[in-house]
RNA sequence: GGCAGCGUAGCUCAGUUGGUGAGAGCGCCGGAUUCAUAACCCGGAGGUCGGCAGUUCAAAUCUGCCCGCUGCUACCA
């Protein structure tokens, strides 16, 4: 029997800067997501990467001097730096100049033009470099000498280019057809009813090529014109899947930040429609996590750098805060004294200090041989009740895309197991009755292997750690192996602390 | 301006279709304990449920208005 395949992505960064926490974030969710599918069973596509081209990239490169080639190559670094930092479990790091993304781009533009959704026409207005982006007379705000602005304050000059158009008017119904069909395809709902009501309120064809600049995929037959960003970026996906009729296409899931689904769900799958491909099933747009609730920025200087996090309180740390902290789907901020309250609670004194003193009990009484399990008295009754409903809800929230509450029932499963060992007092048990402490001692050990065999895709490096301390071989670490428990008789390794206490003046 | 959403303990948030004394986690305080990373376990303090006015036997939960915040979107100069 095949398994059946799950392919997920993240957008592509913007590689005109170094890296932020928000990359981070979105592929450490993304991270998550893949490894919980390939865990429960699934073949599994994880496709992230840089999006190279447009005109901003080709300012900068001019601005350092460089090829704008030469000048990606070394911007993107830091990106597959940061995600080699994380642990990304990606399949393939694509980058919009592979040789195999452009000759698809222009396949792609060829089959949406014999469709007859690309035509020649005049792009004029207000054109910010800075924003890359037109706005109408309407929308540009005085600045302080009377020069016009953009709404973002940069400024804007009167430009007419020829552009290619993407006949997106067309598409008004079906995308509204699309909706009513697949709520499921855009994600949070709240997201969902802006989109429909975006699509709703009437649509403009859309501008997809350029004339003022060079450093893009050239349209097939006009050869002066380069493709807008987004048809470009956009199809990554399908680069990724292995071609136009990709083997992996249509994507399960596109996780992407809440300021581009627009681009996802409504530009999209109007281009793959022209392009009679099937669409997307979900796309999910997270939030935006904030530095102590302020947004960063240079001029604020917080600034941070996600790798400097890593380095400073370690990957796994990190991937648990921000997964658990924030609610996917929603803003979150973060700090270090958060960080620190945050994982220190969960980790160093829930499941840390639940798998060190149970094993450091069998180690110091038994030798570090896995005990024999007893029959269950209403203490291991309650307990299993804890658990079957923690992992029903652990798995409900993790295929709903709900990652914070999973760690709630994953946290809620280590207070179970926590007071399961407190009401139990192993440790006077070995003054009075070594049989029932070693049973004791069991429960205890495969509560907290089940804990951690469902941690694992939050954090991958530690959780192999605690599964070798309690003695779970490697096949049996995927959701297939939970039932079964590390047998009676086995040698555990010495166990060792794997999340100790910090601080922050540390 | 329009549409949508939000405002509940110090912090982050749950609170189905209105109805037993308003909850969780973290933080804080106390107790107990010593297996464990001064952790775990037990208990406690803390809230006019944004404001005002209504509907109702009864509203955090419905209606109206107001204040504050967020998102999407439009328009005027």
């Amino acid at each position: 029997m095949s398994k059946p395949r799950f392919y997920v992505t993240t957008a592509i960064a913007y590689p005109n800067g170094r890296p932020h926490m928000g990359h981070a974030y979105e592929v450490v969710t993304t991270d998550v997501v893949a490894r919980f599918k390939r865990l429960d069973g699934f073949d599994v596509r994880f496709l992230t990467g840089t999006d190279e081209h447009g005109l901003k990239i080709d300012q900068a490169a001019r601005a350092a001097g460089k090829p704008p080639k030469a000048y990606v190559d070394e911007m993107v670094a830091p990106f597959q730096a940061l995600d080699a930092a994380l642990g990304i479990s990606f399949d393939r790091f694509i980058r919009t100049t592979d040789t195999d993304h452009k000759a698809l781009v222009q396949a792609l533009w060829q089959r949406m033009a014999a469709n007859g959704d690309l035509y020649l026409g005049r792009y004029e207005g207000w054109y910010s470099v800075r924003d890359e982006a037109y706005y109408d007379e309407g929308e540009l705000v005085a600045g302080d000498d009377g020069t016009k602005l953009s709404p973002q304050g940069t400024p804007v000059e009167w430009t007419v280019e020829e552009s290619w158009f993407f006949k997106l008017s067309a598409y008004q119904d079906r995308l509204l057809a699309l909706y009513e069909a697949h709520p499921e395809y855009i994600q949070p709902l709240s997201r969902f009813n802006e989109m429909r009501a975006f699509v709703a309120g009437g649509l403009s064809d859309l501008s997809v090529s350029r004339t003022s600049f060079t450093w893009g995929i050239p349209v097939p037959g006009d050869e002066r014109h380069v493709m807008y960003v987004w048809l470009d970026a956009l199809a990554n996906y399908l680069t990724g899947a292995g071609g136009l009729d990709g083997e992996w296409w249509p994507a399960d899931l596109h996780v992407v930040g809440k300021d581009v689904v627009r681009f996802h769900t409504v530009y999209w799958p109007a281009f793959l429609m022209s392009a009679g491909l099937p669409l997307p099933k979900t796309v999910f747009g997270h939030g935006h996590v904030l530095n102590r609730g302020e947004k960063m920025s240079k001029s604020l200087g917080n600034v941070v750098d996600p790798a400097a996090m890593v380095e400073r309180f370690g990957v796994d740390r990190l991937r648990w805060f921000l997964c658990r902290e924030v609610a996917f789907g929603e803003d979150g901020s973060y700090s270090d004294d958060a960080i620190v309250e945050r994982t220190n609670a969960d980790l160093a004194n829930g499941i840390g200090n639940l798998a060190q003193r149970s094993l450091s009990m069998v180690a110091k009484n038994l030798g570090g041989v896995m005990p024999v399990r007893g029959e269950a008295g209403e203490s291991e009754v309650r307990l299993k009740e804890a658990f079957m409903a923690g992992s029903e809800a652990y798995f409900a929230a993790m295929n709903a895309l709900a990652l914070h509450k999973a760690l709630d029932a994953l946290m809620s499963m280590v207070t179970a197991a926590n007071g399961y060992f407190a009401e139990n007092a192993p440790w006077a048990l070995a003054k009075t009755d070594v049989t029932r402490m070693a049973e004791v001692l069991a429960a205890t050990l495969d509560a907290t292997r089940r804990i951690v065999i469902l941690t694992q895709p939050f954090m991958p490096s530690s959780t192999a750690q605690l599964l070798d301390q309690l003695g779970v071989s490697a096949e049996l670490r995927d959701f297939s192996g939970l039932n079964t428990p590390v047998a009676a008789g086995a040698q555990l390794p010495a166990p060792a602390g794997v999340f100790p206490r910090i601080t922050l003046d540390s």
